[in-house]
RNA sequence: GUGGGCAUAGCUCAGUUGGUUAGAGCACCAGAUUGUGGUUCUGGGGGUCGCGGGUUCAAAUCCCGUUGCCCACCCCA
């Protein structure tokens, strides 16, 4: 241990081929949900000019203020025109800009895209949060219409459905407003808060500045209270963003999601309008939050589009998983399967040094025949080590291959959980081995 | 950025009020009569007790520092 110098970078992990297993099963479930609603892939750049970020996020937002990882210019005035690039802290403002630049505006307004990888950011670890994490999320752009702002929260929840989540899932919707909105109620509520400001928690008058909407769902027990006479969006809402929130609400019934109306979702970046949303779990207790997500009308503008409407969310890979593991899921007949691949079909073992070629040859053999995977020994294992080494890497058969096997163009095939062994003509192994597994699965 | 907890073999942990060559289980490797696994038995490899100082005749065990990890807050996926 004291060996061991170098270490995965703080916040960040590897995942060995064990642990693949359950994250390749989430990567198959979402591009599986994603394609079957017409999203395509888009995969963008791991980093981008630092301002695409500050741009859209904004300058404020805790993402953008403290904690980007950003690598500085290295030639000023050079080809990078002495730009900072930043590891990509969420992929929808790189989706965005990928949008405009591919000059969909004009020749196909209407996409539905998917990403899956990797997002950065520099914050302090701890559980369910790492500064490398994998996220799943969708966008579309192109319409204005609340039928897709539904359409998207009901891809997320199908996510959720088709990794074991029970009925329990709930929809956490709120509305934004439009950003005229959106400017008139931060003031209304600026106006507001100010006199009390003293009397606020620490929390608090720090958020003042920052983002006043987050005093609105401060959990301190003194600023709960004072919340009560707080200025709504309701108030301040304009017809249009009102009549959208109505839409939303009335196509997420009709596709049978009823949501529950809560006005603390505000989101931490300043490119949400009118949508916004988040799945949860009860059952999870205190981190219930699954994804987020919201409408962003917008951002495709501010990239220097043609002015374009956009919704989507982002799941996060690191707390599904661990909502996976609290919730015992998948059943164990299911991982068994998942992880039916990383177990060898067959164990070729050679019982002299004179058969090891023999046994590669065959190996070889089997595997052009299809039978998957086929393994063997490369370090001089007796037979009886080898046999060892078959059972405990889960193989459902074991070839053995001695000299009279091979004078003869035979082998010995032994069935590993019967302890049953019949010996047959090389040629007929690898359709008997296939046979007894199909019928098995 | 703030607060708290933990650091002993690959893994999970014991190590009594500081005292001889630091232990267990699991894992790993090799044997138990001649070409065979999963049970059992025997043996073996593997640790500068996170790192650096200090106290002491003597420290894994006490003190200080340092690094790492974990958890919570902020915020968020």
């Amino acid at each position: 241990m004291a060996k061991a110098t170098f270490r995965a970078p703080r916040g960040t992990r590897d995942m060995l081929p064990e642990d693949l297993v359950l994250i390749q099963h989430l990567e198959r479930t979402a591009r599986s949900v994603a394609v079957s609603s017409g999203f395509a892939e888009i995969r963008t750049p791991f980093f981008e000019e630092t301002r695409l970020f500050t741009r859209s996020l904004g300058e404020t937002s805790d993402v953008v203020s403290k904690e980007m990882f950003t690598v500085p210019s290295r030639a000023a005035g050079g080809e990078d025109g002495g730009n900072s690039y930043t590891f990509r802290p969420e992929g929808t403002a790189s989706v965005a800009r990928a949008y405009v630049n591919g000059g969909y505006a004009a020749k196909a307004p209407l996409q539905k895209w998917y990403y899956l990888g990797p997002m950065f950011r520099y914050e302090r670890p701890q559980k369910g949060r790492e500064r490398q994490f994998t996220q799943f999320g969708v966008e579309a752009f192109g319409a204005a219409s609340p039928l897709l702002d539904a359409e998207v929260v009901d891809l997320a929840v199908r996510f959720f459905e088709a990794l074991g989540f029970g009925s329990e899932l709930e929809v956490r919707v709120n509305t934004m407003g439009d950003p005229e909105d959106r400017d008139r109620w931060r003031e209304r509520l600026k106006d507001y808060f100010r006199p009390q400001l003293a009397t606020r928690c620490a929390d608090c008058q720090d958020r003042f500045e920052r983002n006043v909407f987050r005093l609105l769902d401060c959990k301190v027990p003194a600023c709960v209270e004072a919340n009560q006479g707080a200025p709504a969006l309701a108030e301040v809402l304009g017809p249009e963003a009102s009549a959208h929130h109505e839409g939303f609400l009335a196509a997420l019934r009709a596709l049978g999601r009823e949501p529950v109306i809560d006005p603390s979702i505000v989101r931490g970046l300043d490119y949400y309008t009118r949508t916004v949303f988040e799945v949860h779990y009860p059952p999870l207790g205190a981190r219930s939050a699954l994804c987020g997500g919201g409408r962003y009308d917008g951002l495709v503008e501010e990239f220097g589009g043609q002015p374009t409407p956009g919704v989507g969310f982002a799941v996060g890979f690191t707390a599904t998983e661990l909502a996976l593991q609290e919730l015992g899921l998948p059943p164990a007949q299911d991982l068994a399967d998942l992880e039916a691949e990383l177990r060898p079909q067959v164990y070729v073992a050679a019982v002299s040094e004179d058969e090891r070629g023999p046994a590669l040859a065959l190996a070889s053999e089997l595997r052009r025949a299809g039978v998957r995977p086929v393994v063997l020994d490369y370090r001089g294992k007796s037979l009886k080590a080898q046999l060892k080494e078959a059972g405990k890497s889960g193989a459902a058969f074991t070839v053995v291959l001695g000299a009279d096997e091979v004078s003869t163009g035979t082998a010995v095939l032994r069935d590993m959980q019967a302890g049953e062994e019949s010996s047959l003509p090389q040629p007929e192994l690898a359709a008997q081995i296939l046979r007894s597994a199909s019928t098995t699965s």
